[in-house]
Formats: C-alpha cells, structure tokens, sequence
DNA sequence: GGTAGGATGGGCT
DNA sequence: GCCCATCCTACCC
C-alpha cells in the first residue's frame, strides 16, 4: 500500500487494514485484528508523553513500521499513520496465515494450530520473523517487509475496548473481523 | 471451560 | 524502581 493510505485518521486507517495482507520474506497473513494509538489525549499510547528516542518513527513519515519490544521477550508490529508530524500508529494484533505456513511453526512449535500461529501481537511477529531491526521500514514499496491489497472479501468489522492497558480502557479503539477463527479474542 | 503467576529486559519517572 | 500495547504453563473447575 502506497504512502498516501497510511496518511490519514488513524482509525480509517486502522479499519481499512483489515483484510490487507502483510508480506514479509515467503511469510504473509491477512490482517484480521488491529488497534488504534492515537493523538489527543490517548494515555495508552507510547507516544502520550511526546516525542523520545523510541517513539521517535512514530511522529515520522506514514507507512513505516514501528516495532518495539515488550514484556522482556517480544516484538510487536505497528504501522505509522497520520501525515509526517502528527504521531498515530496502529498495531497488527493477529494475522490469518496465507503464506509461508511450515516456517512459521518451525518459528512456533508450541503453536500447536494454524488458527494460533498468529493470534497475538507478539505471536505473529515471531511466527512471520518480525524484530526490532525493522523498526522505521519504510513498508510503502514492495520489499522485506509491506503491506498488499488482499483477496476481496466482505468484512464484517466488531468494535471493542483494546487489550492488556489500563489507561483509556473503555476507548473503542481495537477493531476485528466479526467470525474470524484467528483473532486472539472475541468480544471486550 | 477458566484464571493466576512467572519469565524477562528496556523505557521512563 | 516501577511499569509495561505478552505468552505459556499449571492448575482448577
């Protein structure tokens, strides 16, 4: 997806992302579960208390990936929104896999299932081998890591509260394909 | 079906 | 020193 379609409202762009596919290497998977991090007030956001050195790609130009490392042991993907200035970020939290399948359980053996490989942020990144080194990809041109216009399906999108913060708890800013056997939760 | 707790390390007050 | 945008295991219905 080309720059112009990460450069707008973060929860536009947040929705339009599911059903999109991510590529990275032989691995892809359509993105079925996001949620939005934006300006204004959002307390859940890394980049609440402005600009730092890790926040810094999220207040850069749209499209690029931002990917910091949580709880110690994980990756997690988010792609920057908004134009270049205004902070907004949405995080990939589960991916129905397409392709690239046999090397994502040699990356997840405890998996266990195909529906599991991807139901989480920092699952994916590890089932797609996704790391801080692609923190500030520029995704907008076919290459390591982008963002393709997936097979056309209708969505059903289902609103919720997002996962696992406490600030701004009751924001309806997590968004996931209604039906989907690969989201990583249903209902919040 | 459900939940409680541990692993593990960087970011920021 | 505390706080995490998490996952897995053990244990309990």
């Amino acid at each position: 997806m080309p720059e112009s379609f990460y450069a707008r409202d973060t929860v536009t762009v947040a929705r339009d992302l599911l059903g999109k596919v991510v590529v990275h290497g032989n691995a892809a998977g359509r993105i079925v579960e996001v949620e939005a991090y934006v300006a204004g007030g959002d307390l859940a956001a890394h980049f609440a208390r402005g600009m730092t050195e890790r926040t810094r790609v999220v207040y850069g130009p749209p499209g690029r990936a931002y990917v910091y490392f949580i709880y110690g042991m994980y990756d997690c993907l988010n792609f920057v929104t908004e134009p270049e200035g205004q902070a907004g970020a949405v995080l990939i939290r589960a991916l129905e896999p397409l392709a690239g399948v046999e090397e994502m359980f040699r990356r997840r053996p405890k998996a266990g299932s195909v529906e599991q490989l991807c139901s989480g942020p920092g699952k994916l990144t590890l089932a797609m081998g996704i790391t801080r080194a692609l923190n500030g990809h520029d995704c907008t041109r076919p290459g390591t890591l982008h963002v393709e216009r997936g097979p056309r399906r209708e969505i059903h999108i289902v609103t919720s509260s997002r996962i696992g913060i406490t600030k701004c708890a009751d924001w309806p800013l997590r968004f996931y394909e209604a039906h989907s056997r690969f989201v990583s939760r249903r209902g919040g």
